[in-house]
DNA sequence: CGGGTGCTTGATACCGATCAACCCACGTGG
DNA sequence: CCACGTGGGTTGATCGGTATCAAGCACCCG
């Protein structure tokens, strides 16, 4: 979508238009952020405090990126506020969104247990504060605290069926069953009907979903058939479970 | 491609037709194939041994079904020979693979680590002996030793970069581009042609790439032009280079 | 020889990417 | 206040790629 030298594109190092990433001190709130995101979840408090410890907080604004394809990996990232997009980028340019990961959730974490250089791009997909770790410093404290270990597995677990739902649902379903799982995905599964708000643009949805923003508006338009109406980024189903038959 | 109706898919506890999966001892063979699998690669003898004790190995013939998608997980496995597919299943029948294991390979185990239910069908797809670790066992030992965490976590890393590698792979290549990939993975890189075996049946190939077989022939012979000659499962490339443009 | 299996080849249909035009909301500057 | 540009989204027309269906081929094995 966005070319390599697209203006808008622009490095975590690159300062164009005055502070693109400020390095900010881990206030209360992003604080609180990080307590209830998954890494944290299960961890003494002791052992929340020295991870805790070594974070770095930044501050970007929309499309900076975070790291490439083929940089050495030395941290790993938990989202604080707005969204972080992964991909990989095809050699005559063209893009496939191999992850979105909102407030609470990490990424980047794989690559630490892998050969240690990254295998995608991470841009934010909107003005966003991100938390660094060190990936040697974590690392060691996950071989020394054993429920450390254990979360971040279970975020390797789920990030593991994330992906591999992505790919059984690319190779099974054609655009407007995506859309509707996505959309089922977002509901409480025992309500008759309901309605909510997307929580990023339409065009980062395609992505996540491997379709072409057009291929996306066609498919809303269609499953206005099926009782999904989309005014801006607020979606109202009349019939939950006659979505679930599409 | 087979239905759940179809007769030559069998079930683990099925006998149908005399001893399916016969439980037998580990033998040397067997037990150096695990040695030497990525699981026990860095673990301490003295740990290792301690993996190694709970398991039970089990022998089954082709198309055996291992677990389906919904049933609970008090397993994970080594795949010890053959090789060991992992689809899902669309409501209409249709099947998308998200793995393929061979010899020394580990499947199933981020099962552990999420909700603690398959969200897959295991299926081998040629005569094969597994082995059979048991999930609470080999949990519980991780939080004591650390290699054994470390080893996992290595694993599923690498097993989601795999998941990834295949969604970049079917939103930015053709089939005869993924088939060049997969050939180009397969060929030491340093050479000017090559030549290989497939080390399984080409419908397997199609399978794990995301294409009908009939799109994998017709993949092949595309790459006839450039220099791909395929006979049986012998693949020759003429040159390797000039198949890395395509 | 017959039958099964795996693979190939051909014809067709469908899905979604792509390109282009347009709409709308918003902000800016004359 | 309006002219304009910009970004996000929609709509339409076209094209290419792959699934699907159907038929035939090659090989193995009883």
């Amino acid at each position: 979508m966005y070319e390599p030298w697209d203006i808008r594109e622009k490095h975590v190092m690159s300062r164009r238009r005055g502070p693109v990433n400020k390095i900010l001190k881990l206030n209360v709130r992003d604080r609180d952020t990080l307590l209830r995101a998954p890494l944290f979840a299960g961890l003494p408090p002791l052992v929340a405090k020295k991870v805790m410890d070594g974070v770095t907080v930044t501050s970007h604004e929309s499309r900076d990126i975070l790291f490439r394809d083929g940089d050495m990996s030395e941290n790993f990232f938990c989202v604080l506020s707005g969204f972080v997009r992964l991909y990989r980028l095809s050699r005559d340019g063209r893009e496939a969104d191999i992850g979105l990961f909102g407030a609470g959730e990490i990424f980047g974490e794989c690559v630490m247990f892998a050969d240690g250089c990254y295998h995608m791009h991470a841009q934010t997909a909107e003005p966003a504060t991100i938390a660094r770790f060190d990936n040697a410093k974590i690392k060691a404290l996950a071989e020394r605290e054993p429920e450390l270990a254990i979360s971040l597995m279970n975020i390797m677990a789920r990030h593991l069926q994330q992906a591999r739902d992505n790919v059984a649902n690319d190779r099974l379903h054609t655009a407007p069953q995506r859309v509707a799982n996505y959309i089922l995905e977002q509901c409480p599964a025992d309500q008759a009907s309901a309605s909510f708000r997307l929580p990023f643009q339409k065009s980062l949805l395609a992505g996540k979903l491997g379709l072409a923003p057009e291929a996306l508006s066609r498919a809303f338009s269609l499953l206005k058939q099926s009782g999904v109406s989309v005014r801006g980024r607020i979606i109202q189903i009349e019939d939950v479970d006659a979505l679930r038959k599409i």
